[in-house]
DNA sequence: CTGATCCTGAGAATGCATTATCATCCTTGC
DNA sequence: GCAAGGATGATAATGCATTCTCAGGATCAG
């Protein structure tokens, strides 16, 4: 079974409390704070293990190596922050992605992502 | 200058008549028809050197490296098979983008991307 | 408390896409 | 034609994210 250890503890907290999806190292300086010596090989490791039992999932946006967030959010979108680098959650959804499909193609599902300033950086 | 050979002749003629964005294995497959031998590094270069001069575009999706296409071709997204792995150009735009963006947030720019199955693929 | 076993950190190793190297070849201006 | 220099192909090298290895630590059932 899984044990409980503190960098897990960390890793977790860290992941759940931040609200958007985190790339490896952004979670590994996070959990850092309360986990000093927490190295990254653990952080690949647990992220590996979450998202094969469902507790994490994989968010992949155009050009960038993975992040992760937390699963159960329901559907959603991501705004990615071109100042910090940082990727939000977004709430809603566009209209009209039926009618962009071709004639004969059947669509499954669809991704948006939202590109500009965070409210941090946009000031 | 950039001198006219037989290989960016074939790598222009198959990105070109292509009408969709092609990874570089894709471009070197379709352009060795019609140039055996084209070795890959030939593809990397003139890849480069196109974009940088605006011919080209690169076209990143979430989770792929990324594939080219011929710029001037105005606003458009992406239809990507999940059966053949092709990607097709999408005309039209969603609505409602702008009232996703959280307050404080500066909206720029956006990208939408559909999943399924293509014609050749849904029969 | 204690052992069995899982976990961890550091660094080596891997996988992959992309780029550099270099001897040879092909274009182009003359 | 011909020489000068860009272009090419094969392969080595790079960059990067991710995974593996292994010796030492930590956890937990009993």
């Amino acid at each position: 079974m899984e044990r409980d250890t503190q960098q897990r503890r960390a890793l977790w907290s860290a992941i759940e409390g931040a609200g958007r999806p985190l790339a490896p190292r952004e979670l590994l300086e996070l959990a850092q704070a309360s986990c000093p010596g927490l190295g990254i090989a653990t952080v690949y490791r647990a992220l590996k293990a979450w998202t094969e039992d469902g507790r994490l999932a994989q968010v992949d946006l155009p050009g960038e190596p993975p992040r992760w967030e937390p699963t159960g959010k329901g559907h959603h979108h991501h705004f990615h922050c071109r100042a910090c680098d940082r990727v939000y959650e977004l709430e809603g959804c566009p209209d009209g992605l039926r009618s962009m499909t071709p004639e004969g193609f059947s669509l499954e599902s669809h991704e948006v992502v939202l590109y500009g300033r965070c409210s941090e950086c946009a000031g």
